[in-house]
RNA sequence: GCGCCCGUAGCUCAGCUGGAUAGAGCGCUGCCCUCCGGAGGCAGAGGUCAGGGGUUCGAAUCCCUUCGGGCGCGCCA
């Protein structure tokens, strides 16, 4: 029985991907024995599938070869898998193989391929599940970027916990990713929003004001207004009833007129006083509700920096350049449908105004610019009619269209009470996501989104979510965590020295045992996964499976009152759970904490 | 009307890009600590994967179609 010396299981982080290969040259071996037996004809490429068995019952790995050859040969799947299992090598580490269902091959590795995994998780302690894959790649990453034009809403909050989450797990899959967030401090919006805070001001200075329908009415708009007051007194002051007099009839048509007068009262200092002032405000509450909710960015980036760069009318001025512009109607027209858009777009209004697309356009180039191999935007739902004309864009502007990924985030809708919550930041009326960690806590908040893939329609029960119940699956995740912790401390209490460096990890021999070890050896495989996929979620169902084989195991074996040396085994295994529960947590933004 | 997303257990959701007897949480039923944290464990009941065609060794997954839901289709953002 051929072995093989100086086999090192685990010799570095790619321990498994080593483990796989030699796995993958055994049935490699095995086909080339049918080969020559002239049972298969000789073939030039013979791909090889192999994956993690996906039940403990099947083994460590599958491979579908026999139903994939079966054809070829002319055999039945299960004829063929016989036979490959028949001239399967000897090997010290693959010690067993079968055939299963409609014509797997089910392999089983010997229990002490796993057996040092916790050696090497706890070398590698916090770096365990990362790896190289990204090469380094430079990404970014761009999420939320609301309007600060109002806090955030739990709308926002799924943008935000999926961004965060995706971007730790691509640098923990080896990319270099950057977050950003893209401040719209430009645009009417903002203007109407500065249109509010000063009418508010107004009201606090004495005036009478019937306040626009259409304008902010939430309680910040007053702070702001309050602030402006404390700071600069009736400086800005002026009469409301000549300012809200005569108006149009539509919304917001008398909005507009209300802007263009509030500009010509105030000037252009004092509206870009007020216009400052509620802009960084906002930007503030925003970044502080981002922190709180454990969501970090390298970059901020102002809209209103690229008007003042001159950076838009640059890509407007090549544009038309190029040809891709054209005017009618008094505004200029982007030619995206010559790039797939159903329509052409407009860039310049004939008001003279640029539209938003004008600065998308220009932000978009400006990112590619700064040397990203790729660009990831999250976007709501609602914006997807948006991608063609920002690819068209790019295209027109010679990127590559591929540099740019968009990832669409659908709706969450919110239940209150059993009933439907309708939101709109116009009104003032809607759920903040500062309101949502204060009540549910952080942690729970991340985790409650991160279970959902951001492409599924979510149902977000508030009350469910505030209930700080078990319901909620991030306490059982956190709870194996703390109760590891809390082994450890009983430990310490108790006086019992012990050194995990010494364990013998043969000594885990139990089902259970096995079990865990195989849910740990995943992990890194979990990570690149969800990095590849852009799918953070798998992580939390990651954890939900490790923290129940856990408990599991928890419930079925002791630690402390084991044999010494069985003791150090488990310890050394529950220090290996521990370490892990650790870094997938982190990759969600969710804490570990050590003791609930 | 056209385009995008979706439809899986009573409810909320997974299902590793075409594989094995479709899984988990909550809820329901019944069990489990003289022992390390019961925010725990085990077991059971619960399914026409919206319906119908097609592709092939094989479909919840890919294609077509019908039905149902969400969101877009502005010189709004």
């Amino acid at each position: 029985m051929p072995v093989h010396p100086g086999r090192h299981i685990f010799p570095t982080a790619a321990g498994f991907l080593f483990m796989r290969n030699e796995v993958c040259q055994l049935l490699r071996d095995a086909l080339a024995s049918l080969i020559r037996q002239g049972v298969l004809p000789a073939s030039a490429d013979i791909p090889i599938q192999l994956e993690r068995a996906r039940k403990a019952g099947y083994g460590d790995y599958a491979s579908n070869l026999a139903m994939v050859l079966a054809k070829r040969a002319g055999l039945k799947p299960r004829d063929l898998a016989e036979q490959l299992c028949a001239n399967f090598p000897a090997s010290s580490l693959v010690v067993r193989s079968e055939v299963a269902g409609p014509g797997f091959i089910n392999l089983f590795l010997a229990a002490d391929a796993y057996q040092q995994l916790p050696v090497q998780i706890r070398t590698q302690g916090e770096a365990y599940g990362t790896s190289s894959n990204g090469a380094g790649q430079r990404v970014m990453v761009e999420f939320v970027s609301a309007n600060p034009t109002g806090p955030l809403h739990v709308g926002h909050g799924r943008g935000a916990a999926y961004g965060d989450a995706l971007a730790r797990v691509l640098r923990a899959a080896g990319y270099d990713a950057l977050s950003e967030y893209y401040i719209n401090d430009a645009g009417r919006q903002m203007d109407i929003l500065a249109l509010s805070v000063w009418l508010r001001y107004l009201e606090l200075s004495g005036e009478t004001v019937s306040f626009p329908p259409a304008a902010y009415q939430g309680d910040y708009v007053f702070d702001i207004a309050a602030t402006l007051h404390r700071e600069d007194s009736e400086k800005y002051r002026s009469d409301a009833t000549a300012l809200l007099s005569s108006l149009p009839d539509d919304d917001d048509q008398a909005l507009d007129t209300l802007i263009s007068r509030a500009r010509s009262v105030l000037g252009d200092p004092g509206f870009v006083r007020v216009h400052t002032l509620a802009s960084e405000t906002l930007v503030a509450d925003i970044r502080a509700d981002l922190t709180s909710f454990g969501v970090e960015y390298q970059t901020w980036y102002s809209e209103r920096s690229l008007i003042d760069s001159g950076a838009v009318q640059r890509a407007i001025d090549d544009l038309k350049e190029g040809d891709f512009l054209y005017q009618d109607g008094d505004a200029w027209w982007f030619r995206s449908s010559n790039f797939g858009d159903e329509k052409d777009r407009v860039v310049l209004r004939a008001n003279g105004n640029h539209t938003y697309f004008a600065t998308d356009i220009a932000y978009h180039r400006d990112k590619v610019a700064r040397g990203f191999d790729h660009v990831i935007n999250i976007w709501g739902a609602d914006h997807h009619g948006y991608i063609k004309r920002v690819k068209a864009s790019l295209s027109a502007l010679g990127i590559d269209q591929a540099s740019l990924t968009v990832l669409l985030v659908q709706f969450a809708i919110l239940y209150r009470g059993g009933e439907k919550v309708s939101m709109s930041t116009r009104s003032g009326d809607f759920v903040t996501l500062r309101e949502l960690c204060e009540d549910v806590g952080r942690d729970a908040a991340r985790f409650f989104y991160a279970l959902r893939k951001p492409d599924q329609h979510m149902d977000f029960d508030l009350d469910l979510a505030k209930s700080q119940s078990s319901d909620n699956p991030v306490y059982y995740v956190q709870y194996a965590h703390a109760r590891i912790c809390s082994v450890f401390r009983q430990l310490d209490e108790k006086g019992i020295q012990i050194n995990l460096a010494e364990a013998n990890h043969g000594l885990l021999i139990e089902p259970r045992e096995s079990d865990l070890l195989h849910k740990l050896s995943r992990y890194p495989e979990i990570v690149e996964s969800a990095a590849r996929a852009y799918e953070p979620h798998q992580v939390a169902y990651y954890l939900r499976e490790l923290a129940n084989d856990f408990h599991t195991y928890y419930n079925a074996h002791p630690f402390i009152a084991a044999e010494p040396d069985l003791r150090l085994a488990r310890l050394s295994l529950i220090d290996a759970v521990r370490q892990v529960l650790a870094n997938a947590l982190a990759l969600l933004g969710v804490t570990a904490p050590e003791r609930m």
